[in-house]
RNA sequence: GGAUAGAUGGCAGAGUGGUCGAAUGCGGUAGUCUCGAAAACUAUUGACUGUAACAAGUCCGGGGGUUCGAAUCCCUCUCUCUCCGCCA
């Protein structure tokens, strides 16, 4: 959530950014300015009042151990017309601090200065590819007939046991995603961040935290009895850690991993977007999150791509990352960069993972700050990126590493799958 | 699920209607001492709104109520402990 302070102090440049983004209810900005200051203006009448019960009560007090009952009765009569202030101040107040907040939770962050204009994926723009696009023997297929071929996952038995998008991993396609989530996690522990395994449901207040709700509400499963939402990502219930946090300066920067399945109820998508582990609603995934001092969160930044384009090559998959556009870039994030592999059975290519800057849009939520050396508060930025989404990786390496004989895992897999491949 | 006790500052822990934003201890920070450190001693040390800075106001798990006045009394919700039941 944007702070007030900012739209204040340049409404003009908050709304140019707002543009950016493609966000067209630029009045809210100056209807946030109006409602803060009359939530101010409230609140004085009603700290006055207050103010008033206040010093009267204790003159009470004072009355009343000296026995002074007939003054103290005459006292009392004053502090009633406080009140009656009072209580109307404090009915406002509520409302209009309710209003105050639908509305500011209503805007998204701020794009960087980085962000290129325009509103949709084409217009995001590749800043660098690596890894061969390999040349495929004639007979390769694309990875649903492959997962079928070597027993490797079961759309239909998803189907069955719980719905479309909820594929059944099976024997070495089982083991396959083990290994991968071990092997993304060694990598990222190595790298000094700290692993998590979180709860794969979280409250709302955590949901809010991290900006799910209420803007991809839709998006989540909803326990409705409980009310609780499934994880969409590790994000959610990791950053949290440090909901309600003051931190020592010197505690940054906070480096986290953690695996989780992730729930997606992805409503509205359809037709090849959705074929075999394009797009399912049930997914593995490894995260990385990191909360840091604002002045470092750029480097850090550019560190996580590093970091996740260190582990595309270590896997020898051809990727490319795009700085995604104002118009293709999540509510919440400041900057966004993408990776994309190359499938090169389907001829496209897929999203593994989303490395973002929020600056302190969630840590506003959340109110993760620390002290800093001339002891101000100050919020915390944070930044995360999957390192990896499994399903398209998995789609990528059948696809790409299927011969005549079977598929050749990468050098760095093989040893925590157990085998030089899948035959 | 049933019964009981409880929820206070970074932590531990006092406080049962007024002078309590809250004793005390630990921890943190600064200083004295020291070549340096430890120990000891001294001072300081919660957050939020607000202000140019003061002032003023709010916060003792959340919400509501009683009262001139609530950490303290009442209602309610959430969570935790212990015991019982069930159970991977």
């Amino acid at each position: 959530m944007l702070q007030v302070s900012v739209l204040k102090n340049n409404p003009e440049w908050v709304k140019e950014r707002l543009s950016v983004k493609n966000f067209k209810q630029l009045e809210l900005v100056d209807k946030i300015i109006a409602l803060d200051n009359e939530r101010k203006s409230i609140q004085l009448g009603f700290d006055t009042a207050q103010s008033g019960i206040n010093a009267i009560s204790k003159e009470i007090g004072l009355l009343m151990t000296t026995g002074n009952v007939a003054e103290a009765a005459e006292a009392k009569a004053q502090v009633a017309a406080f009140k009656v202030q009072a209580a109307e101040f404090s009915e406002k107040i509520v409302s209009v601090e309710k209003q105050l907040h639908e509305a500011l939770v209503q805007l998204p962050n701020l794009p960087a200065k980085e962000v290129p204009l325009g509103k949709t994926p084409e217009e995001n723009v590749v800043v660098r590819e690596g890894g061969q696009i390999p040349n495929l023997y004639e007979k390769a297929q694309e990875h649903w007939f492959l997962l079928d071929k070597y027993k490797l996952a079961n759309f239909e038995l998803g189907n069955k046991i719980t719905g479309a998008g909820f594929p059944v991993y099976t024997g070495q396609g089982a083991k396959l995603q083990r290994s991968l989530v071990q092997y993304f996690l060694d990598f990222n522990v190595k790298a000094g961040y700290f692993e998590y395994l979180p709860p794969f449901m979280v409250n709302e207040q955590s949901a809010f935290a991290t900006g799910q709700l209420p803007d991809k509400e839709g998006q989540m499963y909803h326990v409705t009895e409980d009310k609780l939402y499934l994880i969409p990502t590790a994000e959610v219930p990791v950053t949290n850690v440090y909901r309600d946090t003051i931190l020592k300066e010197d505690e940054l920067p906070v480096k986290m991993t953690a695996y989780s399945p992730c729930f997606r109820r992805e409503a509205g998508s359809y037709g090849k977007d959705v074929r075999g582990l394009n797009r399912v609603h049930q997914f593995e995934k490894v995260e990385i999150i990191q909360l840091v001092h604002p002045e470092k969160s750029y480097q850090v930044l550019d560190e996580m791509v590093a970091h996740v384009e260190a582990l595309l090559n270590s896997l020898e998959l051809p990727y490319r990352i795009l700085r995604l556009c104002g118009g293709d870039m999540g509510f919440t994030s400041a900057i966004t960069y993408d990776f994309e592999v190359y499938s090169a059975a389907q001829k496209r290519w897929l999203e593994v993972s989303s490395v973002s800057n929020f600056e302190n849009y969630q840590t506003n939520r959340m109110k993760c700050r620390f002290k800093d050396s001339n002891g101000k508060m100050v919020l915390a930025h944070s930044l995360n990126g999957s390192s990896l989404a499994l399903p398209r990786i998995v789609a990528c390496l059948l696809e790409n590493n299927q011969t005549a004989e079977g598929i050749i895992l990468p050098k760095s897999l093989q040893s925590y799958f157990g085998a030089e491949g899948i035959f």
